[in-house]
DNA sequence: GCCTCCGTGAAAGTAAGTTTCATCCGTGGT
DNA sequence: ACCACGGATGAAACTTACTTTCACGGAGGC
């Protein structure tokens, strides 16, 4: 097994649920029975005993025991007073069945507004919740300290490491983003010591991010993973990992809700390097939003 | 108000802590000095084990399950996770006040996490709020009905329209963006009565974006504008309006807060499109999905 | 095709929670 | 002063819940 002694976890003091929701596909088959009954309904789960709820899962008591270590609990006591305390923290919004869940056949575009929004800002807040600030000071510190920074991602991930690019790229830090690729993989070759590259990939089994990534690492560069899955391939290329916690819709695949919660990372990381250096920042997205002042239309507010 | 459908028990769901107090006198010396512990410090004594707990308060197990039974639980497991749950609702939500203003000079990762997250879930959720579903819903129409959809944005709101695209695509929709104004122009051009002309521009005041649509608009196009100043140059040269709800903070300018909240509407504008057909834009949801598959890492869940 | 490794549940083992019961102590009656 | 009584209490027996061990079976690699 890989050594989880990655310095992600353990900041775990909220978003059990969350971290749970994460963790799903990488646990067995009958651990994630336990785990979907778990995250359906949290407060059920804590009333029940060990044996009831494997027998609920339709699997054994060693499996439920093997499930709470698995997302990093000592045994099924704790998982219960901590399923117990997330349950009551929730303050269930008035419909939160209807507003929280999937959008019905029926439903008429002010519902799925509602849905989407509900969905869109949790995950959002959740990411927040589980986001390891020790974890991001060091990929904050390795950032500002980099010779160049590598950004990949594919699809919708793409748009998510082009914004980081552009956003460090205003505040005048050497940042790439390369939509192809072989071209990012010629450009990890040219990585070294000193450097940064950043995979981004909801699943975290895109076969390319994970490449570049690895060669990034052979060559000596710092390489972070931004992922909602934290026991995923991509993690064991990375020297940090960073999670997003967004959950599946039948409407929206997780890879489209992720979006939002891995641009929220990218704020945070973005800010957290500005703030490094709030002077020199400043006067880079000053100069920068002056560049573009001719392409506005004047007359008008702005 | 939704009327709480349960009419089980728990009646005294909430203030179990109070609760004991009040039974306080009532107990025997023994029992009292087992609630002071549970009055004192309710998340410590859900962690604590039953002999564990008797034993900080000097006295026996079968002494702590009378003080159960006192004070209506069935046994000390119940108390466990009722003392967790009260715990965890006694938390102080993070002060909003603090959380959503800008961000202090001397800030750490943290705080900036949750100040970012504070103002992203907020732009989201107020965007939301003050989304329009007549309007949306006529965009829905004029884009399912659509021979053809142009997408126009710039920056940050490129990232968007090409989100956009890309999610229409992948429901089979015709859509196109066009990083290159150009290019977005002579396509334009070539629009007429039935095609959508989408235009995302945070200020409104985007000189290449009110070009496009106005271009759109004059052969006869259905223009569509997204953005977060409902009176900006924009709309005047759009059919429908669909604005967002970002605001500025020094370190990030509202073009990058705004990038989640536009995310948010493109979300909303997709189910919807995307409700209209369940069957078919599933199958092309499945037939995309399978295309990558290839492209995934293998032997390993995620 | 064989081997190895992983997931799994049955069953044994341990710890936690619960009940029983004898003791203690104070009270009030004789 | 003594005894009878009853409630409070903890030791120990007991039960249930939790944890560990282990052997089986099946999937994937060589």
């Amino acid at each position: 097994m890989v050594k989880t002694a990655k310095v992600s976890a353990s900041h775990e003091t909220g978003g059990l649920i969350v971290h749970i929701s994460g963790l799903l596909p990488s646990l067995s088959p009958a651990e994630q029975r336990v785990a979907r009954l778990v995250v359906a309904d949290p407060a059920d789960a804590a009333r029940r005993t060990i044996t009831d709820l494997a027998t609920a899962a339709e699997t054994s008591e060693a499996t439920v025991i093997r499930f709470c270590r698995s997302v990093g609990m000592d045994g099924y006591p704790q998982l219960r007073i901590r399923l117990a305390a997330e349950a009551a923290r929730r303050v269930e919004p008035p419909d939160a069945r209807v507003v929280g869940g999937d959008i019905p056949p029926g439903a008429d575009l002010a519902q799925i507004i509602a849905t989407i929004a509900f969905s869109d800002a949790r995950a959002v807040e959740e990411t927040a919740e589980q986001l390891d600030p020790a974890v991001c000071e060091q990929v904050v510190e390795a950032i500002s300290g980099a010779g160049r920074i590598d950004i990949y991602g594919a699809a919708a991930s793409g748009f998510v490491a082009s914004d980081f690019q552009q956003k460090l790229h205003r505040i005048g830090r050497t940042a790439f983003y390369f939509p192809d690729v072989h071209v990012a993989l010629t450009s990890a070759a040219l990585l070294g010591k000193g450097d940064v590259a950043i995979g981004i990939s909801h699943t975290g089994t895109t076969l390319d991010a994970v490449e570049v990534l690895e060669q990034a690492r052979a060559r000596g560069a710092t390489t972070v993973a931004l992922t909602n899955f934290p026991r995923s391939p991509i993690t064991d290329v990375a020297d940090f990992v960073l999670t997003t916690a967004a959950r599946e819709t039948t409407y929206r695949s997780g890879a489209m809700a992720s979006r939002l919660a891995q641009l929220t990372v990218v704020d945070c990381l973005f800010v957290g390097v500005a703030a490094r250096n709030r002077a020199r920042a400043k006067k880079a997205l000053e100069v920068t939003a002056e560049a573009v002042q001719s392409h506005r239309v004047r007359g008008r507010r702005a």
